[in-house]
DNA sequence: TTCTCAGCCAATCACCGCGCTCCTT
DNA sequence: AAGGAGCGCGGTGATTGGCTGAGAA
């Protein structure tokens, strides 16, 4: 490593740094940024970040294939199998376009 | 269809202008700088900074590691792929020790 | 309702999971790629140091300037520093957007 | 081939943005 | 005067798990 860019070419305090101290700086910067990562691996993983959320997700209806459910369509006759024929409004993936 | 095709075609320019927009939350990126004690004060203008700037720097890390992935033919881009990317340039070599390749997990784990 | 404080200092997931699958729609413009979990939490956490990486460098600059508040230069220079290249020319460019705006919003407050 | 696991769906609520006041520079 | 920290409020999108085929092995 040959190349050394100035640190700062401010005209106010003659702060001449040589290269060794440069990468001094840098290391330390790393390391300051690394306390933070120690900080992070002592702890465990969490399955979820809200309890709250959790419960909501676990109240929540399903659909065919584990996914969420819309609100609307609960019990009544039709729970699990896809029905739309008569009671839902009519679904119109097609748009005006330009 | 023809037309399908134009919509995908559609939909991915409108991905390109929009996408260059503040993802990450502002308050967030504030959050995490103040977690270090050394920061005191901060400016308006530099979440901003820091939110674009981070959003640009995951997309590079992205490409790098996609092409780790794309080397091995694989489909699905895993953390092997990231921990090779950072190793392949000394640009990021501040992430070594973030994203340990398996290797040096296991030697870890073995000592 | 729930306070915890590590799980705050970390970048949402479905965020940085939304700026991956885009970036590799971008690059591989054949199909929709997947994306392992553990890579997801690797993204994140390289993101995170960044953050502190940059917020760092961009703090010793400022106080080597004797001020107490980290400014858009701040963090240009800092750029600069750590030699990101490729992201110093947009940021450029939202730094002058963001003030010529910020500008704007104060001349009409009046 | 076997079998792990990431994407899919949308409703709640934690959190983000914004306006405000008070304080430092 | 200028501008950032701190706080409260309202609006909103991130969070979230079961099942299944995509795809790692």
């Amino acid at each position: 490593q040959a190349r050394m860019p100035l640190p700062l070419e401010m005209t106010q305090e003659p702060v001449y740094v040589n290269a060794k101290q440069y990468q001094g700086i840098l290391r330390r910067r790393q390391a300051r940024a690394k306390a933070e990562l120690e900080r992070k691996l002592i702890k465990s993983r969490k399955p979820y970040l809200h309890e709250s959320r959790h419960q909501h997700a676990m109240r929540r209806a399903r659909g065919t294939g584990g996914r969420f459910a819309k609100k609307n369509d609960s019990d009544a006759s039709n729970c699990t199998s896809k029905e739309k024929g008569s009671s839902g409004p009519a679904h119109s993936s097609l748009s005006a376009s330009s | 269809h023809n037309l399908e095709l134009f919509w995908n075609q559609q939909n991915y320019e409108m991905r390109n202008v929009v996408k260059s927009q503040n993802q990450l939350p502002l308050a967030r990126i504030k959050r995490v700088m103040k977690s270090d004690g050394d920061v005191k004060m901060i400016s308006s203008e530099t979440p901003i900074l820091f939110s674009k700037a981070c959003e640009l720097f995951i997309m590079e890390l992205t490409l790098r590691a996609w092409m780790q992935t794309e080397g091995c033919k694989r489909r699905t881009l895993q953390r092997g792929d990231i921990a090779r990317a950072i190793r392949s340039d000394e640009l990021l070599d501040f992430l070594v020790d973030v994203v340990p390749l398996e290797e040096e997990e296991d030697q870890k784990l073995e000592e | 309702m729930e306070k915890v404080v590590s799980e705050a200092e970390e970048l949402p997931k479905a965020i940085v999971r939304r700026v991956v699958k885009d970036k590799l729609s971008q690059c591989s413009s054949d199909a929709d790629i997947n994306v392992h979990k553990d890579a997801l939490l690797a993204f994140s956490e390289s993101a995170r140091i960044f953050i502190h990486y940059l917020s760092a460098t961009a703090n010793d600059i400022c106080k080597e300037s004797k001020r107490q508040t980290i400014n858009g230069d701040d963090v240009l220079k800092a750029l600069e520093e750590i030699e990101f290249p490729e992201l110093l020319k947009p940021l450029k460019a939202s730094l002058a957007e963001f003030r010529k705006m910020n500008a704007g919003k104060k001349a009409a407050a009046s």
